[in-house]
DNA sequence: GGAATACCTGAGTAGTTGTTCAGAGATTGT
DNA sequence: ACAATCTCTGAACAACTACTCAGGTATTCC
């Protein structure tokens, strides 16, 4: 049913047509968009992509070792660390004095790897 | 490989342990990771994100419809979509005085239906 | 207990970003 | 050609963000 329905005019600023309202309908909500707005947000910074990546490969590293392997200093890498563990995008694991990081989610995975396929796919 | 080889260390400000440097040998370049934070930056707004569900839904909207979706100015959208057009992430075509924009990627249909579904499942 | 190490936190700041506002192209119908 | 409509563009401004710096917490080893 998403075939066009031939077009739909736009009378000067309301142009609340039937497609409008159909697609209206079906929207995510304004709620789920800022979460999901939230979520791209924190993938959006070379810093945290990095980290994520890293983490992708590793497996499971804590906050120096990712420092020295992404290289950004440590409070950098902690700060950063605190907004991804918070939205659930990573876990932590506490080891002596070290804290393990790994990815939470095999969603995560996925959608990074689906990422990095479209990049170097075209 | 990627199992746990114990622990590596700490030594300082300086680990590069073995680890560290099999990480960076495999992550993503400095370059890579820099435009997968752009395209994730590109998603990582709410009104963006609307415009992209909103297009995911319909197919095709002209930017007037776009507005009237997602309640935004026209100005703004076209703001938008001009990002996301740079980008490469959505296409348009004109009919008339109208313009009419589409998702220009398969990729980014998954990549937007497995973020709604990671939010949604948990 | 005390020093050393790994990590965290809060404040301050430079850089970035999304919106509005005013105006300019581009296309259609008369 | 002219008016109307849809879209685009550039500048200005408020809001946000990611880093650095200084200091604090937690854990281990002597």
């Amino acid at each position: 049913m998403n075939t066009v329905t031939a077009l739909d005019g736009c009378v000067t600023r309301a142009p609340d047509t039937a497609k409008v309202a159909a697609t209206r309908d079906r929207l995510v909500t304004p709620a789920e968009a800022g979460r999901l707005a939230d979520l791209f947000k924190l993938l959006g910074d070379p810093t945290r992509a990095r980290l994520l990546y890293a983490l992708l490969e590793a497996g499971e590293l804590c906050v120096c070792d990712l420092a020295a392997t992404v290289e950004v200093s440590d409070t950098a890498v902690s700060h950063a660390l605190r907004l991804l563990r918070t939205a659930g995008i990573v876990a932590s694991r506490r080891d002596g004095r070290m804290i393990y990081y790994r990815l939470a989610d095999s969603h995560v995975r996925l959608l990074l790897d689906l990422s990095l396929e479209h990049l170097r796919h075209e």
